[in-house]
DNA sequence: AACCAAAAGTTTTTT
DNA sequence: ACTTTTGGTT
């Protein structure tokens, strides 16, 4: 019986027993969980588990191998401390994504009752938009600020940066992704910009003035404007709870639990906001494993989870070793794999389903061969029932599924893709979202500059100088809709006040606003696209998520703080998703997932590990680790999928070996197979 | 100053 | 292959 069964074995158990129809009413006082309750989470638990699980309070520190049940460890003992009178709305449970958050508290729901659905949980970024949104203002914020993501501040930045190095650029200097890599590497370690560039970008240090200036100018920007972008929110909620210390025992008073998941893969800044929230309490549980750390890219940092006991004295530390997902031959290999990391907690994970086929290392032709390969394996294993969305195919970055996508959607198999394009980063989604956000923050020049540049004759020179006579008013949107226009742009900027008239009364619905948006936006749309029909499709979507929402504003902050993923076909993340299709995903996205039969494809040396990292030893570590978390995925079937060779255009290398992590692994551990089906 | 066409440089991973 | 930058024309 799988995790998932049982959970939903002892849900029934639960259930039928008195104390769930008990009101909530009268366990407000702490009573000690009935025995017969207890005795059953000891029958659904191992016993490091259990103990877990009924640890009482005090710091502790849970090492959780892949597939060792750490979900069910969290979600048990949350749904414990609901059980013995922990009001939900005090325990704080900080997970990496909204859905691993929703996921657990759905299973504390059938494992206890609807009590667990009031536990306070969310992402970190979530979680600090929510106090923030609260408390704006003691950190120099408007209550209505706008979150940008990656692209937005990729774009403000830009802008900038033509303002401020106008003339002929000297080919090297830093494009406007670096720049945001270079800036949101300084916020999440906490380092200066001169270490970041020393360290990473040594070749840009000419220029380290300049990038200064361009990062003093960006913080100014968002200001001025009410921006925050993701490093933002954590870096404000942190300074918020550091230097108010009436807030941070308000806020931190308000939690009596806090759980935190995937801990490996915080930052410093995360790491900090989690002791000022528990170190009067000292109530904290974190769960993570080190050889799962894969965030490194984004300041996330492994050594986190090594310190955590030095953070807080007296913790517990608990490992868990049993692997319940893997059989032992899928399990032995990925031990031997993780083996070779230079850095690492010990630990070797054991599993009791001893029988099962040894991974595959399959060697074929062409890129299509490859895609043929699993195309037949996948009818092969559906003539044994196994179900389609029971299979998922992985890859280090999102491109290098484009042969495999094409050959599915010839033989007609449905699947989904996780990673890689995201459904917000579409030029016509962003446009939308524009008139929105102006709406609620009406400084957001950055939307404004999007909105204005959609209409003819208006250049960045112009959009510039609307953007700053609207500003200048000082009164919102309505200095947009009284300012007087130049004949010369009457034509384009009429109906967009018109639409702006129309929509700013207060008791419409988002989606009465997106509808009118869209009639405006539509011409524009056709004009500007050959291929509008297809993003016309993308933006029915986009207004049926906003049904949702009574308001603007929190729609457009969860849009952006859990963009959904996109999806091929007709639906995207936030739909309900078609049962029947395989999986494809970029190797981050799968984490905490597992499959029957699970493919790697480009397990090859300068793909996987990407040859960006084979120069670095750390990030060679992580390369690792990824690869790691891709066959731990797997339950069953375990695939790697190496083509005979690839040209690599920027280096212009030929690859033709396997991956270096597997390359050297015995037979008996790796089976080598030849596919070439021609 | 806006718009368009040709040229060049770039590539992980995500809240 | 795809966006971003450039140069030239209206």
């Amino acid at each position: 019986m799988d995790g998932a069964n049982l959970a939903r074995a002892s849900t029934r158990n639960c259930r039928d027993g008195s104390i769930v129809n008990a009101p909530a009413a009268q366990r407000n006082d702490k009573v000690k969980m009935p025995l017969a309750c207890r005795e059953r989470f000891r029958t659904e638990l191992n016993a490091v588990q259990y103990e877990a699980v009924f640890h009482d309070s005090g710091p502790l520190l849970v090492i959780a191998g892949a597939g060792s049940g750490k979900t069910r460890t969290l979600t048990y003992r949350a749904a414990r401390l609901v059980e013995e009178g922990v009001p939900p709305g005090r325990i704080l449970l900080l997970t990496f994504t909204r859905k691993a958050a929703d996921e657990m508290l759905k299973r504390a729901t059938l494992l206890l009752d609807h009590r667990c659905r009031q536990i306070a949980g969310g992402t970190f970024h979530s979680f600090a938009y929510r106090v923030l949104r609260r408390y704006a203002p003691q950190v120099g914020f408007p209550h209505r600020f706008t979150i940008i993501d990656r692209a937005d501040a990729e774009s403000l930045i830009g802008m900038l940066a033509k303002a401020r190095l106008s003339g002929p650029r000297h080919g090297a200097f830093p494009r406007k992704r670096t720049l945001v890599d270079i800036f949101s590497k300084a916020a999440n370690k906490d380092l200066g910009l001169e270490e970041i560039i020393d360290d990473e970008y040594s070749h840009f240090r000419p220029y380290s003035d300049e990038i200064r200036t361009l990062q003093a100018d960006y913080v100014a920007a968002k200001t001025e404007q009410a921006l925050m972008d993701y490093d933002d929110l954590l870096i404000k909620l942190h300074h918020l709870l550091e230097s108010q210390s009436d807030l941070q025992q308000q806020i931190a008073g308000q939690f009596a639990h806090l759980m935190v998941d995937e801990y490996q893969d915080t930052n410093l800044i995360q790491a900090r906001i989690v002791y000022l929230l528990a170190h009067q309490h000292h109530n904290i549980m974190v769960v993570g494993d080190d050889s799962q750390s894969i965030y490194s890219f984004r300041g996330a940092n492994f050594r986190n989870i090594m310190d955590f006991p030095e953070l807080f004295p007296q913790t517990r530390i608990l490992t868990l070793e049993e692997n319940y997902r893997s059989v032992a031959p899928i399990l032995a290999l990925t031990n031997q794999l993780i083996e070779q990391a230079v850095e690492k907690y010990p630990k070797h994970l054991f599993s009791r389903k001893a029988i099962g086929n040894p991974p595959a290392l399959v060697h074929t032709g062409s890129e299509n061969s490859q895609s043929r390969f699993i195309v037949d394996k996948i009818r092969e294993l559906r003539r044994e029932e196994v179900p389609l969305e029971d299979i998922a195919v992985l890859f280090r970055a999102g491109f290098h599924a484009f042969d495999l996508e094409l050959e599915l959607n010839r033989e007609g198999i449905a699947y989904v893709k996780y990673g890689g394009f995201k459904f917000m980063e579409f030029a016509h989604i962003k446009d939308v979202l524009a008139h929105m956000r102006v709406l609620t923050n009406p400084y957001d020049r950055l939307s404004w500059a999007r909105i204005l540049l959609l209409i003819d004759k208006i250049g960045p020179k112009t959009a510039e100088r609307l953007y700053d006579a609207i500003v200048s008013r000082a009164e919102g949107l309505h200095g947009f809709l009284a300012m007087e226009v130049p004949p010369r742009l009457e034509g384009g900027l009429a109906p967009l006040q018109e639409l702006f008239r129309e929509v700013e009364d207060a008791d419409q619905v988002p989606v009465e606003i997106g509808e009118r948006i869209l009639t405006y936006y539509h011409p524009l749309l056709v004009k500007r696209y050959d291929d509008h029909p297809k993003r016309l499709l993308h933006l029915e979507q986009l207004l049926m998520m906003t049904e949702k929402y009574d308001r603007l504003e929190p729609f457009l902050s969860s849009v952006t703080l859990e963009p959904p993923s996109v999806a091929i076909g007709d639906t995207f993340g936030t739909g309900n998703p078609r049962k029947d299709h395989l999986v494809l995903s970029t190797v981050h996205s799968a984490k905490g997932l597992e499959w029957h039969t699970v493919f790697i494809i480009w397990a090859m040396d300068g793909r996987f590990p990407s040859f960006m990292s084979t120069e670095d030893p750390d990030q060679l570590d992580e390369e690792l680790r990824l690869m790691y978390v891709a066959a731990t995925r797997a339950r069953e079937n375990l695939f790697f999928m190496c083509p005979d060779q690839a040209y690599d255009r920027i280096s212009g290398m030929i690859l033709s070996r396997p991956s270096r992590f597997i390359d050297g692994l015995p037979e008996d551990v790796l089976v080598r197979q030849s596919a070439d089906i021609w």
